[in-house]
DNA sequence: GTCTATACTTGGATAGAC
DNA sequence: GTCTATCCAAGTATAGAC
């Protein structure tokens, strides 16, 4: 399980054979947590799809847990710079919104935040799970807390709620929607909620008033 | 739940005995849910904890899946019934998200939420258990919605959104607050946020403005 | 160092006892 | 009708082969 502590048998080395092995292993672990969920994201299905030998992921991660973590830091790390660029001079809530917006769909349709979500879930499913996904997700917060100090400024609504507070609010929002949406196995109430995010950024920038152009 | 549809193989008969076993079998799979998580709820610990053989889960109830999600219905129809009474004779902003405060925080400290997320994140984890989960869910989304119908009237709040959509979202809020502090093991995350609604509710309250002394 | 064949554990489900 | 002893599948992990 190479729990966090034990240095365990996991073997890193860099060779390019090792390399690749696990490469291989984390895209087929991404595809199987996206296409069969995390309920069937055993070690010999994601073997199986990687067409390796189940045992692999046993010497290359120590546990299938641990590979499945390696998916997540993957797709996390990809989202994560992506989001940056499209958050990129953005400056008024309308934009932030409309940013955000974009970005729900892309991950609805990728299946992007489906990895998280499938681990999420996977925490009620595994011991040790939670603490390390729940580490996973704080760069997130960070991310949405700055993207929004930008915008927010020191306007009054700034002043009502700390931007981590807030920041804190809108990655749970996100996640519950993405949570419910997949419960469902439909989109649809989710794509509903943000058809209304426009007017409420509209909102949000009344509320803000001055402080928008002011940025 | 004997699967609507499938005529199954389980056994509702009405017997004092019968109802007794169900009775145990049900709270223990509660107390299981809530205190070692879905993961760990297994025919096998459940059983143990009820000191009976596990098979009479199946025998029961037909099998695991369908006991658990009979525990949800069991701490379901027991808060819905308690929110009812809380929320009654509320109708403003303000009184209503100082009940929802009351509640959430009574949910933290008991662990009733704790069912409901142990089962979102365990759908994840089961092949159907997705739509069922989901099922039981509705009503509190509906529940939500009639709480909030009242207290927002035809203020511009309740022009700009739809009732509906608005406590879908007031409810993937809650439920992503509660898996976040639940992934953290540390709701401190959850009751800052709590902390912040009462500031929140003074802003809907001048949002809402004159409805809220019309209704 | 890399990988495979094999051992061991846990859990869901049922055939049959009371 | 109610319950228990038993079976079988699936999964993780490792001992040992290359």
């Amino acid at each position: 399980m190479a729990k966090s502590g034990t240095p365990s048998r996991v073997h890193e080395a860099g060779s390019p054979r090792s390399i690749e092995t696990r490469r291989r292993l984390i895209d087929a672990a991404v595809a199987t947590l996206q296409r069969e969920g995390f309920a069937r994201s055993s070690a010999r299905v994601i073997a199986e799809r990687a067409q390796m030998n189940q045992g692999l992921i046993f010497y290359h991660f120590g546990s299938v847990t641990n590979l499945l973590l390696a998916a997540l830091d993957d797709v996390s790390a990809k989202r994560l710079e992506r989001y940056g660029a499209m958050v990129d001079g953005v400056d008024t809530p309308d934009e932030l919104v409309d940013a955000a917006a974009a970005i729900f769909d892309e991950d609805l349709d990728a299946g992007y935040v489906t990895v998280l979500v499938e681990m999420i879930g996977g925490a009620s499913s595994t011991p040790g799970l939670g603490p390390a996904v729940a580490a996973r997700i704080r760069p997130w917060i960070s991310f949405t807390e700055n993207s929004m100090r930008g915008v927010l400024g020191d306007s009054p609504l700034a002043g009502l709620i700390p931007a981590s507070d807030l920041a804190y609010a809108v990655v749970a929002l996100y996640i519950g929607l993405e949570m419910l949406s997949h419960l469902e196995g439909d989109r649809s109430g989710a794509r509903r909620l943000a058809a209304h995010a426009k007017d409420l950024s509209r909102l949000a920038s009344a509320l803000i008033g001055p402080a928008a152009e002011a940025t």
